[in-house]
DNA sequence: TACTTCGTGCAACAAATGTTTCATGGTCGA
DNA sequence: TCGACCATGAAACATTTGTTGCACGAAGTA
């Protein structure tokens, strides 16, 4: 048998799983699952826990390449010790290049990314939200990229909103949408430079129909703000890479669910567990186990 | 004897070191100095690193007020368990109500997010985005919610790798797809709890066929990750508010996407700029201006 | 059906663990 | 100087640990 190239004991552990025999594969997901435990207490009493036989963790051991427990056990206690964890603290952010260049390059977008998200200011969000929380419907407008925020903002808003949100040119083009706006209603249009013609002309449909309009958006000179009742500001050029990051608008609008949602108060607590009980009946999740 | 106010192990040891027998303060240095390895490895072991007997370590346990060794190693193992990540330590959270009561909402939900980004670790992303770059082509699966981020991701991966990349069930019924997975080619599953049948079918689908499996979830034991080679995890519910957060989940689609273009180097380039130019052509933005 | 293979639980095994005892050597006070 | 006391290391102890051999039963094959 040829070793696999090592990495951590978790992921052997998690790519040897389904070619391994039932039983054995119980006891493997409970020590993915427990790894710390499975570091500190000893087989007997996690046999215990699991409801498995002592005997299947030493198999389990042996079945991915280890000659037993014990080497397992130190190889996820090694894995575990917490001298690697690296703080960001004093991180060289001096070579670009190399073979870590790559590990550099998403770490400082991931913290570019990070520090953009407290900026985002609350107070317009609220407001934002408010103004949902009155409309007698709500559409949503995105493209490109900006396309999935939209569409995770009309997911959750239809949870517990469901006949009153809508993604514009989900059933049909466009210029049908745009056309049935009206006063009362609010307009969600999400984007950033470059900006498309499609969402700048949603943003002046909702204004010419006196639709309240909010726009999410890189800059507050940006086309689709025009006009717009709430402006919801968000860095997408803060990061490095290829392209503009879209981390401040996702967290913009999961924000703007979640307070519409809190201002719904019983009535939207209803209805989202109405829908979550549809789902869990039409089995759509995985039950849960121990 | 009085015992002095429980706090933590590490603490009691500190208080009590000083009145202590010379051998035994060695330990006890010693013991705090290495606690990691204290709950991990043998009595015995640890006295042979410290060059010191055995019997110490029982006298010390016994000497802080502890029935044994074993007694102050669970203290210990206790102590350093990780499932109490808490980070927000101190952080009042007690103002749920009054005019600012929403505000504080957001507020507290971007700053959770925004610690949670930094936390994602960078390694598994590069690795992951090396095996896309071999793949011959790219599937990427993802429900509910998490549709959004899928969508975001097989945008970009599109921009510069048109052909290979296809979002499962994107023109057909997912079976379809599923039965189309081929070795060599990478299968993209997103997805955190609760988890769908359909991203844990996926998963499967991709392990039989013999494809890359990539897993972008919120937990190592997470279904979808079982027999992944690659699993990149980001915190779901790290933030505050009704529903689970995707900005993690975002953030990895996008350094990705990032890495998996910078792997592709000039052939990647020239594709994005080809793709951009035909969208200028379309007039699909709007002509920037001053 | 008969044979083989394989997964699984049980129980016995040797090794290792934490603990205790004992002998030694040192220190302090009378 | 003597004796009581305590710290300390080595060895013996009972217990617990990880392991392995064995038997039973299910699944697959000829």
């Amino acid at each position: 048998m040829v070793e696999p190239a090592k990495s951590s004991p978790l992921s052997e552990l998690r790519i040897a799983l389904p070619s391994l025999p039932m039983r054995l594969q119980e006891v493997g997901r409970f020590v993915a699952a427990n790894d710390y435990d499975a570091t500190t207490r000893s087989m007997r009493d996690l046999a215990a826990v699991a409801g498995a036989d002592p005997a299947a963790f030493t198999r389990l051991a042996k079945a991915i390449g280890y000659s037993g427990w014990d080497e397992l056990r130190a190889a996820l206690t090694e894995a575990r010790r917490p001298s690697q964890i690296a703080p960001f603290s004093g991180r060289a952010k001096s070579r670009r290049h190399g073979p870590n260049a790559d590990v550099a390059l998403v770490t400082d977008k991931l913290e570019a990314e990070a520090a953009g998200l407290p900026r985002i200011p609350a107070q317009p969000i609220v407001e934002a939200a408010r103004a949902l929380h009155d409309a007698k419907r709500i559409w949503i407008t995105g493209y490109r990229s900006c396309r999935s925020v939209a569409e995770l903002l009309n997911y959750e808003l239809r949870l517990f909103r469901p006949e009153q949100v809508q993604l514009v040119g989900a059933s049909g083009p466009d210029d049908l949408d745009l056309g049935a706006f009206q006063p009362g209603e609010a307009v969600i249009v999400i984007g950033f430079l470059p900006y498309t013609h499609a969402s700048v002309r949603a943003a002046q449909a909702a204004y010419r129909a006196g639709a309240a309009l909010i726009a999410i958006a890189d800059s507050p000179s940006a086309p689709m703000a025009e006009g717009a009742d709430h402006v919801l500001l968000f860095e997408a050029a803060s990061s490095p890479g290829f392209f503009p990051s879209l981390t401040g608008a996702l967290a913009i609008a999961q924000s703007l669910a979640a307070v519409t949602f809190s201002l719904g108060g019983t009535a939207a607590k209803k209805r989202l567990e109405n829908t979550e009980a549809r789902l869990a009946a039409a089995s759509t999740y995985v039950s849960e186990k121990g």
